[in-house]
DNA sequence: CGCGACTATGTCCGATATGACATAATGCGT
DNA sequence: ACGCATTATGTCATATCGGACATAGTCGCG
């Protein structure tokens, strides 16, 4: 580990020696986000191989379509639950993603 | 499909015919709350063979002791992200789940 | 038992996500 | 070009989730 790191991370409580298997905060953000995406297009892939609007697909979810367009423009306002919930409605296996 | 489930959908605005490819919303639910608890167990038993405790790891989530042990709990308080999160941080594998 | 380390549970309130709505952009057939 | 369907973007009030804190319970171990 280098020492920048090391220093953000002692500085905060993290004890050196106990840290190294760990991940660092930026990228467990990153694959967060990676993750996040992937549902995306696997959503939106799905829905239009199932050839329904964002409306249609929207009432299924009990949402709207601007939650679905946002869902699909992975937006940062939209949790991980919500992506789950519609990969699931619309018949997505999680493990693909 | 059953006539009760099939009048539930159209009530609320689903078309049959379209309806049987997708998951109700019960379904859906269960399934969900089923990956949670999934995700709670990985995580409590990786921090259990990684000797942490739940104080310590929740400084690496930069969370609490007492978020740390809703997470294990399955606490309906606890969202997808912040399970995913602690797991990424404590080195698990979303794919295992 | 008593005590310390750990874990569980409950509550508060600030932060974030939510559906709903309005409206703007895009596409597409005529 | 027009109209119509679909999708994108922005905003808002409400709901849900978050860390923090207090406190109660549990589990050894002397």
């Amino acid at each position: 580990m280098d020492k920048r790191k090391r220093d953000a991370l002692t500085s905060t409580g993290w004890r050196v020696g106990e840290v190294d298997e760990f991940l660092g905060l930026t990228e467990v953000e990153s694959r967060l986000i990676a993750l996040k995406l992937a549902l995306s297009d696997q959503i939106r892939q799905r829905r239009r191989s199932k050839r329904l609007t964002q409306a249609r697909f929207a009432k299924y979810l009990r949402s709207s379509q601007s939650r679905v367009a946002k869902i699909e423009a992975g937006d940062p306002s939209v949790s991980l639950d919500l992506l789950m919930r519609a990969l699931l409605v619309i018949g997505g296996d999680p493990r693909s993603v």
